[in-house]
DNA sequence: TCAGTAGTTCGATCATCAACTAATAGTTTC
DNA sequence: GAAACTATTAGTTGATGATCGAACTACTGA
């Protein structure tokens, strides 16, 4: 009755639907959690993307960047472990996990000194 | 008593506020269409980027691109010219233009042959 | 001044989505 | 098999967003 939690094609991948997953704050700190961190489950997740929310909640979130295809989940008995899709995401939008994953400090403006 | 037509700081820039602007089929678009023409109108944009739709959701979505921060909008005379701001975006979220604006082909697989 | 053009705003509809509680499915352990 | 645990699903509520027609503002030029 569970989902087969099946991501789709690398063929079938929509960027605005991509882009869409990103969109909301909790779920681009997930993926930038386990670009940090590889592989982990709902629960660790929760922890460590600092997600005030219900399990619920963290489980629609990593549902919907599933389905986006962002990520891919492995069934290993009780647990679901999830992964960044990064060779599939790479060839297809190639910079598109490397802009979005990584902070980037404001440029505060020099004054030249001696 | 119509907007003031101005766009968020560089240091006020949102990713997710971005990203949700860029989820949007028809605003990926029309981003795309300004990285290629530049400086555009509404009117315009709305030919150049095959977008079906009226004035009026047109001018929607040129407002959420410039909420965004996306874009930036010179007023003059009766119209309105939009420009990407390609300078404030490459410092802010390097790579990020360049991964959402240019189509990668799907990588077919290859046979090795002699 | 008046008609035409460019673009925005308003108001309404319809769809999507985030969040929650509660219930359920499946696994592991006792 | 029962209990404990992980995670998903169901159902609901409230908020946000896409879209449109129509009215409106603002500028241009005859």
């Amino acid at each position: 009755m569970f989902d087969d939690a099946t991501e789709p094609d690398e063929d079938e991948l929509d960027l605005p639907t991509i882009l869409g997953a990103l969109a909301d704050p909790g779920r681009l700190a997930t993926v930038r959690t386990l670009a940090r961190t590889g592989e982990s489950s709902c629960t660790q997740l929760r922890i460590d993307s600092g997600l005030d929310c219900t399990k619920s909640t963290m489980s629609h979130h990593l549902k919907v960047l599933r389905e986006s295809g962002l990520t891919h989940t492995r069934v290993a008995g009780a647990h679901r472990y999830v992964t960044l899709r990064r060779d599939v995401l790479d060839r297809r939008f190639p910079g598109l996990l490397g802009a979005v994953c990584y902070e980037h400090p404001l440029v505060v403006p020099q004054v030249a000194h001696t």
